[in-house]
DNA sequence: ACTTATCATTCTAATTTTTAGAACGGAATA
DNA sequence: TATTCCGTTCTAAAAATTAGAATGATAAGT
């Protein structure tokens, strides 16, 4: 939104100088170092001076860069304003939501969503509720919420799907896993493992148990718990195997703390993850605005998280070399 | 300069609202109205507002525009502040120059110069001496001037010539003129008009008696003149043709009341305008960069009116149809 | 001392963005 | 009614940006 306005040359010589280096700018803005350091090379000849100091351990910025970065960071809040007045003038930037969402997502999608409503709409006052999904879809018909963001809601009568994504479910591991370097992992080589499963009222373990009901049939798993965190906790420890979606553990895998591995012996269903309203009920002007957004961040970090996975180029394990 | 910094979408939107069409400003920017109408179309998708009223007889700006122009006249200062501290940092900012030129640039070049350089160096302190091109010579020669734009500066033994362009003679007459619409017009036929001819002491009755004596050798033209500004007064007012260069009459043709023609049976020999500068003498640090700036302008400035040419389509008359 | 890692930079090729130019329909002008 | 000027759309061309591999230089680790 609004990229247009800022140069992109502005927007790197900003993050190389945060970052300290070109490379790690790079990575931060995904974009090559090569074509970083083009467009500051450039400026530099636009003026004839040298906006950083280079040394072996990175770059740090000159007076006349400074005089760069000022400016950039007036003109972003300068951007930032004109959208505030806009949206203003559109009697956009009012409001007050009620968001229905799952546990799963409060440290994934939730704060980037949340940052970027704030940012370009900071009047909008929004309530995020936590709950199941069926409480969800109930709460959007009673009118106690306007937006839900959820797991598998079907495209029912009376409801409106605006968005939805499939979620592969997979295997989430510490990177120091055996497993964590194997790609297509089958649910047989996940039961060698000890895993720190979900109790049955969350929807990943319904949905495992009505489509893989040999998993639990045998034995009880090692863990079993309520609590997403904790599935999580064990697994970053190492010792356990989680069977979740992407974007259940979506900061960790971004970090690198954990490791995603879809699953290859799955049926063709898999998870939705879906954001839907109530056509029939009134909305204030900014839901349509939210719900975009809302669906927009999460497909962002669905894709960054898929992205993320490439990079390390894990060698190609053949499964017999497995217990 | 510093082209960079501001993005194009920002400034089309703003010579849009300054010509209220497309078409004017495409015309002003030499940018095509599909271009600039695209880039406003983009823009008003990013707030999903339009930024101006489309009327058929042009486009005015709206509320939501008018955000968008203060903001890219901000930035437009911010731009050239910036400049200025960075220019001051280096110590190039400040200086007093001597420059020797020609009367015959007084409304062509000059001005777009010296504007472009109070914008770029508002410290600098210019002093500007009208000469004959070889006065200019000694006058860098003795130091009492720093630079020099004139005809014809040979690359002599102690003279640095920074820039040099050929300027090619032609006939300079009204629109309404008959040469006016004749490509590659010839000596023969310019003989049959009335010319307004310079007086000896000018550079290029000079040059015209050395090379072409036979013009002159059967009568006298019947006007002879040492104010160049009077011979393009006279062409003005479509009674007489001028020989000059394209340079000498830049503020004429570029408005399109008068028109310059090449003229075909020249020599390879034509007239060159350049910059030099005396490099024995120890000269102000900002020196270079002036230099380099009044030979930018002027080249660009050769350009336009170069450019300016296509437009009209002129259809090609035959020799013969003329008296 | 020697490897390893990180850094900026350059080069070439690929991609994306921007632009030109022709064509179209609508509204004003004459 | 014919003409002019307008904004917009389309396609191909041009220009700008980017990616990715290679290079050399320096710091850190062993």
């Amino acid at each position: 939104m609004l990229t247009r306005m800022i140069p992109r040359a502005l927007l790197y010589l900003d993050e190389v100088s945060r970052q300290g280096s070109i490379q790690k700018a790079s990575r931060e803005l995904r974009i090559s170092a090569s074509a970083i350091d083009r467009q500051i090379i450039l400026m530099e000849k636009d003026i004839d001076a040298l906006l950083f100091e280079r040394h072996p351990t990175g770059m740090r910025i000159t007076p006349a860069g400074e005089l760069y970065l000022d400016l950039v960071h007036r003109w972003q809040k300068d951007v930032s304003d004109l959208w505030v007045q806009i949206k203003g003038m559109q009697g956009l930037s009012v409001g007050h939501l009620k968001l229905a969402t799952m546990d799963s997502l409060v440290n994934g999608v939730l704060p980037r969503f949340l940052e970027r409503l704030a940012s370009e709409y900071p009047q909008v006052v929004v309530e995020v509720e936590i709950m199941s999904p069926d409480q969800a879809v109930e709460a959007l018909r009673s009118g106690s919420a306007d937006i839900a963001l959820a797991f598998n809601i079907e495209a029912q009568r009376d409801l409106h799907v605006i968005w939805n994504a499939k979620l592969p479910l997979g295997c989430v591991v510490s990177p120091d896993h055996d497993l964590a370097t194997v790609r297509d992992v089958s649910f047989k080589q996940i039961v060698a493992y000890p895993l720190a499963a979900q109790s049955r009222t969350l929807t990943i373990r319904r949905y495992l148990e009505s489509h893989h009901k040999w998993l639990f049939s045998d034995r009880e798993p090692p863990l079993v718990t309520n609590s997403l965190q904790l599935v999580k906790q064990m697994a970053l420890r190492g010792s356990h195997v989680a069977l979740t979606s992407e974007i259940d553990a979506a900061p960790e895998i971004l970090s690198g703390d954990l490791v995603f591995n879809p699953i290859s012996d799955i049926g063709a269903k898999s998870q939705t993850i879906c954001t839907a309203i109530y056509p029939h009920r009134v909305l204030p002007r900014i839901a349509g605005v939210v719900a975009h957004i809302l669906s927009e961040e999460t497909e962002a970090l669905l894709a960054q998280i898929r992205a993320e996975k490439m990079p390390p180029m894990l060698p190609h394990v053949p499964a017999s070399a497995l217990p």
